[in-house]
DNA sequence: TAAGCATTTAAGCAACTGCTTAAATATATT
DNA sequence: AATATATTTAAGCAGTTGCTTAAATGCTTA
């Protein structure tokens, strides 16, 4: 009786075991760097974060309320995703009296400006 | 009686409805890009599908088998992952007898390039 | 054509996401 | 102090994600 094993490995033609060995080890040695980039890129993957991502970066800061105002969203809606942002270290906040501004952070801009470039350019195709 | 309305508006005095509405309508414009980047973007912000993509620019092409034995994931995980990106336009698959390789489709290396910088480069922070 | 291998598809599910609404907090104004 | 304003926090929830396991598909070779 087979049993279902899916950590089988195939034992295909092509399989290179030794580059496959290297491959883990790149892998495994930049293991930090995968999951805090990717963090902060899921975090650019929201649409409405890439907007606010996007409006900070032309506007230099913007306050809960004015994104609220140019999304069309709830200011509660607004404030979480900023959270999310400040919270992953891609925006900073300043507070002047009862207003808060949030800007992007200067050591995120080089990661981001790539996706603004493509946002800017009329319409390069996105998807092949 | 005061009955909760999150849309309204505050009444700061920063606010610049001039530049409000310019902004309003610079998302407007963009909308379809935002839309299309973000998903894009949100493919490469799963570290796993980060990885798949990492090793596919490095070797060119890959196997769901290889990509198995290198991030020690079952095959169907890695072939549900490779699906989307498919579907998303960000790879691509070329079929050998009962071998499928996968590569990253040409079109989308610009968008992710500064990525693996940044995963090559030694850790500089990527949260500030 | 039967058996084996590589891959895909599908069902089921626990965990996560992002909104809404309501309430809380903090600052400003009267 | 009382009221208003800007923002945050929290509970509740519908929808999505990504895994597991099992079964199906598709190609290859005996």
């Amino acid at each position: 009786m087979l049993i279902f094993d899916p950590m089988d490995n195939c034992t295909r033609i092509f399989a290179d075991s030794r580059q496959i060995n290297i491959c883990r080890n790149v892998v495994k040695e930049h293991q930090q760097a995968f999951t805090d980039l990717s963090q902060v890129v899921a975090l650019a993957g929201n649409e409405v974060r890439l907007k606010i991502l996007f409006l900070l970066t032309q506007e230099k800061e913007l306050c809960p309320c004015d994104l609220s105002d140019i999304l069309d969203m709830t200011i509660p809606a607004v404030s979480q995703h900023l959270r999310k942002l400040k919270d992953g270290g891609v925006i900073r906040s300043r507070k002047s009296g009862q207003t808060v501004f949030y800007s992007v952070d200067p050591s995120q801009i080089t990661l981001l400006q790539p996706f603004f470039q493509i946002i800017q350019e009329p319409l390069i195709e996105v998807r092949a």
